[in-house]
DNA sequence: ACAAGTCTTGAGAACGCTCTCAACATACGC
DNA sequence: GCGTATGTTGAGAGCGTTCTCAAGACTTGT
């Protein structure tokens, strides 16, 4: 019969080394003022026993709750859960989180809010009341809501807001979408395309607007037309095919294709299939996210890499360093790079 | 300037209801024994007001912590997540978890640890004395480790091994491998395929036998060989391309093959691309897990589905339902299905 | 109508930790 | 050598909840 181990509480801990809780705490803490001796013996204890401190009665007595809560778009996650897609935002937040979380003893947990319900609030509050967070990480399109950003100032929680780059109430951190649309462009125009189009994001995103902006402009500095190159999505698989339709019918010459997600750059990859066009001798693809299914296509899509997890990782730390008061409401940009695979190759030569 | 909102507690709650704490708590815990027109009085008031019990004064005064802690193998997951094949145990771990945890008032948080270190012991320890956990899931290849369920049992915290079928502590789950692989090869030889090879998982997997005795059992009943038909690696897309290369190099009549993972699958898929076999009209191929990355292969992959999910939402079920000292050691098994996609077809027609 | 039960409510302790504040020890300046 | 700053330690309250237990209100059976 295996022996049942009580918990080891602080005050074992105090017990053994024959101190005061409050210096165990202070050990613990790493408070300053503690003899260094003894601080040396708390720590003999503290490793005997195997004490760990208990997060709940961290937070009780008034001090950090050491929880960092994510906040994830409940509709779009399950819907692609279900079908099987992949869950890549959530992924990649909470991975990116918990490593730089858990190192200084925060723990990541991730959260699904509906944003077009009209009890947005009611669901965060219950969320915030019942795990008091030190922190909440915000993802679009939840980032530029503001019911959301007002409760969480109201509450006084430090937050961080992904994809948006309003530098209102807490900290805002964008994935530098412009110049990633400027990149892909300019690559695309490097091999030799002079027609490249675009399937956008839906208005509601910012970061859409980003896109665009970054396209266009690369477009200008080339001197090349965006007339007619525009058409917009909603990310979704069916979306891409519609744009990718009507972006080839009304430009036969087109002969590059930029996608605002992952499978809305498949859906073009099909389209061009189902004409008779071959990626990348025919039309060249460039997709933004990155995710793990665009490796394994045919042939492999040259995409723009959101950093998704790097990002978080930044939002994190700054949320753990903030000083309780330190309305910081900084504005940061983690640069989003261009992976090379086999969709992107110089445009065919006209007869 | 925003009103600061102070948090709502239970205190509140009963002022304003003009009732003891205690009664305030029965109502939230839907406890018995409180008179319907109190009862509505005290709900009423809570509504009002926007309580909601902190889970950590929950948890302190020696109850539930309503939390579930999902432990995933560190190495496998950040090595995955590195190479953005995606990490989809961890996925529908924390997705299944969250959707079954949530309606009953509990989170699902998750950890990695790793099982080859030889502090597993106080890795563990260390997570499960912060976060006190009511229940805990544990995966391959944590799921048979001793160290790990002897640490649990002391504990006494209940908990799940999903991909085990040993009746000992715990609740075990397995996701009928053996069933699946058996499923697996009789759909290939109902194709007509009469020498279907197996890529099987590593050893230290039980679920890696379980595969492999489906699938010689079925071949059995089917009065088909399986000699040297085997080969075994370690679920990881370097060890396919190697396994698929010495099955077809020693079977050249080799017409199918089942891979115990779909990145074993994907190595398949390649290495029957540089041999010139076209998949399915060469060679058919069935992997097992079916992640998002074998739907958009060319061609999409059949693959056994890995019921994660649900298997993780029948465990967390368990968990949460579980009475305090109910040793409960069920045995559970979830049905794995067969999902057909375009990378099975009959055998081609021999000269 | 009375004893014995059941239902309903509340008071107070307890959970494990950190906070504030006080006490004592030591160092420093003159 | 004395007063004051600074370093070090501990005592006690408090965080928000549920637990145990007791008290009062209401049934029920005889």
């Amino acid at each position: 019969m295996a022996r049942v181990r009580k918990t080891v509480t602080i005050r074992d801990v105090a017990e053994d080394a024959g101190v005061s809780l409050q210096t165990v705490s202070r050990v613990v803490n790493g408070g300053p003022n503690v003899r260094p001796q003894l601080r040396e013996r708390v720590q003999a204890a503290i490793d005997k026993l195997g004490y760990v401190p208990s997060l709940a009665a961290q937070r009780m007595s008034g001090s950090r709750s050491y929880i960092i809560l994510a906040i994830n778009d409940r509709e779009r996650t399950l819907a692609d859960w279900r079908e099987r897609i992949g869950t890549d935002w959530v992924d990649q937040m909470l991975l990116g989180g918990i490593l730089t979380c858990n190192p200084h003893g925060y723990r990541m947990m991730v959260e699904l809010v509906d944003t077009h319900s009209d009890h947005v609030e009611r669901e965060l509050g219950a969320a915030l009341s019942a795990l008091q967070p030190d922190g909440v990480i915000l993802t679009p399109p939840h980032s530029e809501n503001c019911l959301i950003t007002q409760l969480l100032a109201e509450r006084r929680i430090p937050f961080a807001r992904i994809g948006s780059d309003a530098p209102g109430p807490g900290i805002a951190l964008t994935m530098g979408d412009h110049g990633a649309a400027h990149l892909a462009t300019t690559h695309l125009a490097q091999l030799g395309h002079r027609r490249i189009a675009m399937i956008a994001g839906p208005d509601q995103y910012s970061l859409s607007g980003w896109r665009i902006d970054g396209w266009r402009r690369a477009l200008a500095e080339l001197d090349l037309p965006d007339e007619g190159l525009l058409e917009v999505g909603d990310f979704g698989y069916d979306s891409g095919i519609r744009a990718a339709r009507v972006l080839l019918d009304r430009h036969p010459d087109l002969t590059a294709i930029i996608a605002s997600s992952d499978q809305m750059a498949l859906a073009a990859l099909e389209v061009a299939r189902e004409r008779g066009l071959t990626v990348p001798d025919d039309l060249s693809l460039v997709s933004f996210d990155n995710t793990p299914i665009v490796r394994f296509t045919q042939p492999p899509l040259t995409a723009i890499d959101q950093p998704i997890a790097a990002t978080v990782s930044r939002a994190v730390e700054h949320l753990i360093a903030r000083t309780p008061n330190g309305d910081d409401d900084a504005v940061i940009e983690v640069a989003a790079g261009l992976v090379e695979r086999a969709s992107t190759a110089p445009p065919p030569v006209r007869a």
